[in-house]
DNA sequence: AAGTGGTCTAGACCACCGT
DNA sequence: CGGTGGTCTAGACCACTTC
């Protein structure tokens, strides 16, 4: 043996002890914690493993580092609603409940003046349109209307909209893109308001998705969500995980 | 010199290589990945280095790691929608607009049955209540009916509602809560369509906040947000930073 | 048994901050 | 100048998985 044995989850140790004085408010935002070699002390430990624990707890938000002038608490982050099951089949199952699609419309079309603005591409381009009628337990819950770039999704006019939705499709075949989302509340047309059986002056929630990669815009969606039974459910988040 | 010098930024280039095959799609999902000692060849690293590079990117979700098999890249983390801005006058400020508030109640009452339901306590438990209107630019924005637990707010008679908002305060007082959110299309009642100068049949967002510590329910809010003006403004995110 | 990741130590060089 | 963090190396022991 020429070093002294390793204690496992020193690491741990020292990443719980800082955490814990965070979080009960003991070391507050901006508060200077000890240097590298204050916590070698404390715990026996090594440098590299102090450093590591620091670094790892920077990286996750507790803690803000300046080479030269110290460790210090970091600022609480801003709070985020956060809201999951983007994809409609999936929020159902969560339910417990059963999916079914009815396609109303599927096909190539050229763009629209407004679509090709949508798509910062030329008017007359072609883009695979979609509209489809989301059923929860045979109630309607979602109207989709949907515009794809038809090369992000070649295969667009053969998926099985049963099974799996055009968004969760196109997310799957390129992970890492982004978009962003605005929510309103609409009155629906009286078309709307037929295909969604809800009655008159029913407010529906209108869901309006873009997102891109980097060649461009990947898909434009209007979702309309009706009533009671369209409410959204998320979570209020500050932290990456305590 | 006892060691060979080191080479700055290696661990950052290790990164950098693995993130590019990972979103490139070279490297795809479940795809094994070469070991620590492959890496410490093809860069020349040591193992510490290799080691905590590829820590970090499995603390950052491109990795799944496990001992005695190997590293494997991870599947692609869920689509979520996130909304900054809880906060009513961060939101008008981002907007570069200026923001008022109208305080229509405050007052320390006890609870009825609805609320302490609510808040998880007795029915009669004094629980702070606040109405507030909020205006952008002179324009009603939002009407908040807001309960407090008391005992999270301390100085909550004192508070001035007119640069701070009773949600941000709270946050600011013990970071780290959790909460949680829905969001609803609904028809306000006369009243609030008088409050919020909004024509009659014009839907609104309703937003239901519930925010709670260890020790319990913190604060319970509703909030109504009026037609085109209450638009929500969310990003779509795969990934915890790139 | 060989290979993989998990963890810790000891020692080193560097850039930066404050006095 | 001394202290702080940023980074890298070399060597070690361990538990687990796979063959």
């Amino acid at each position: 043996m020429t070093t002294r044995p390793a204690a496992p989850g020193l690491r741990e140790s020292i990443d719980r002890h800082i955490i814990a004085r965070i979080t009960s408010g003991e070391w507050s935002a901006g508060d200077r914690i000890p240097s590298e070699s204050g916590f070698m002390e404390m715990f026996g430990a090594s440098r590299m493993t102090v450093h590591h624990a620091l670094r790892d707890l920077t990286a996750r938000g507790f803690l803000v580092r300046h080479a030269g002038s110290g460790t210090f608490v970091a600022p609480p982050r801003p709070y985020v609603a956060e809201y999951a099951h983007l994809d409609i089949i999936e929020e159902i199952a969560a339910r417990g409940a059963r999916h079914r699609a009815q396609v109303l419309k599927r096909e190539l079309a050229p763009a629209g003046t407004e679509q090709a603005r949508a798509f910062e591409r030329g008017e007359g381009d072609m883009l695979f349109h979609a509209v489809i009628l989301h059923f929860e337990d045979d109630v309607p819950l979602e109207l989709e209307d949907r515009l794809i770039a038809p090369e992000a999704l070649p295969d667009c006019m053969a998926v099985d909209l049963g099974s799996q939705t055009l968004f969760s499709r196109l997310m799957l075949m390129r992970p890492y893109r982004e978009g962003s989302e605005e929510v309103r509340a609409v009155l629906p047309t009286p078309e709307e308001q037929r295909l969604m059986a809800i009655a008159p002056h029913v407010p529906c929630l209108e869901i309006t998705r873009r997102t891109w990669s980097a060649e461009g815009v990947v898909t434009a969606a209007r979702m309309l969500r009706g009533g009671d039974r369209g409410t959204m459910h998320g979570r209020i988040r500050s932290m990456p995980a305590a």
